[in-house]
DNA sequence: TAGTGGTCTAGACCACTTC
DNA sequence: AAGTGGTCTAGACCACTAG
């Protein structure tokens, strides 16, 4: 930190923290991987172990880093399995959370309206992926899901099918890690088509959820639109 | 922490943390009061400073402790507004949080229901205070609720009536302090004493909520389960 | 001016993993 | 045995608040 453009009067840690965070979403410093050690670090940046200690801890919170005892500290992977437990959230009544399966889904290019350039923060103009799919939970279909990205971050994204666990490959193939996601949440009478798609009486009271979704640098990076089927599994969150 | 009946392999911070959230629970330290200064603490914990400051740095993250410089660590107050933001979720559309206003509660003593006993950790044969009541949003009935919580825990609550913010309460009366708060949502079909109270069709799709909240030492201490009327503000939550 | 928390340093020892 | 993170200590200086 010792050489600056300008003074930073930013305290030493928090420009760590940011410097080190940089180095993630630009690809210095890969998921999966092992990044140098406390002493290692504090030489590079030129301050001491225990400020970098506490970016370490800083970003271990955000869950952009893992460290383990004895082996090192790593880029947090954001696994199927890891993406699925943060942000998906339906479980069965005793808590235990569930895992989903994806149908087929079915991915066109458009241009944004306007309430999507609002959401995901879009110049006039920009053209948007709009991605529909039939999610199924215990092999009964669960969530119709309607999910809409700017297309100029995700190019490629309509050839091939997508993976169930969207996050997993905006990381892996884009370089964009989704660290925290807004979510609104209403009871609607299920529309004709979202009724046929989950075998539920037409009306049927199902969950409709809002979700915008942002990127390491709080970007807003997708909107998505989920009806889910209830009766079955439910949505559970933790309020801290 | 020099006097222990047994050993303890607990690291020091996490002794320090938890003989103090015992203060605060126990009343030894009240809600707004100023607590001692970090060498006082360290000095009576037989620790140094540094690990002290850890574990107040742990109670802080927890919104139990708020920090001043200049002034002072003091216990964190749970007001009627404080709560509200924290625990109550509804908003509107544009994500501008709102406020419930309650109507009058009924309040009765029974004993405890099989099921409540379970979420709440209760012995058999233990008594529960149940608590029912409407709430409104910009004055329009939008919440009946169904509280239950552990009579022994809230001896005299059914005298007189109960504030809208209930946890400020439990902390101002009862010395209990609600950390967090699991919730399990799903829309359901409104039932009929729940769609009268509301003032929606039969069978009109209502979000149902049921929450387990939980004080300092991890306890479960009340079971709320709500039906809301999401036609006007929905629920709205953030994942990290 | 005195006392508080906020930041930062430079060590020490321990527990765990790997070779 | 060597290297890692986890815990703990004992200082220092700074920014802020109050009398």
């Amino acid at each position: 930190m010792a050489i600056a453009d300008a003074p930073d009067f930013r305290p030493l840690y928090r420009q760590v923290r940011d410097a080190m965070a940089r180095r993630i979403a630009d690809g210095v410093w890969p998921p999966g991987g092992l990044i140098p050690s406390e002493m290692a670090l504090a030489d590079e940046f030129g301050v001491s172990q225990g400020t970098v200690r506490k970016a370490l801890d800083w970003l271990t919170a955000e869950n952009v880093l893992d460290r383990r005892q004895g082996r090192g500290t790593f880029v947090a992977e954001v696994t199927p399995e890891s993406s699925l437990f943060r942000f998906f959230r339906m479980a069965d009544r005793d808590g235990r959370r569930k895992s989903p399966q994806a149908g087929r889904a079915r991915i066109r290019r458009r241009a944004a309206k306007a309430r999507e350039r609002k959401r995901l923060e879009l110049a006039a103009g920009e053209e948007v992926l709009e991605l529909r799919r039939v999610r199924q939970i215990d092999g009964v279909p669960a969530i119709v899901e309607r999910i809409v990205v700017p297309a100029v971050r995700f190019e490629g994204l309509e050839t091939g099918q997508p993976p169930n666990a969207l996050y997993a490959l905006y990381q892996r193939v884009y370089g964009i890690s989704i660290i925290s996601a807004e979510e609104q949440l209403q009871a609607v009478a299920a529309p004709a088509d979202v009724a046929e798609a989950l075998g539920v009486a037409d009306g049927a009271p199902v969950l409709f959820i809002s979700r915008v979704a942002r990127a390491l640098d709080g970007a807003p990076v997708e909107w998505r639109r989920s009806h889910c089927d209830t009766s079955a599994a439910v949505y559970a969150v933790t309020l801290r």
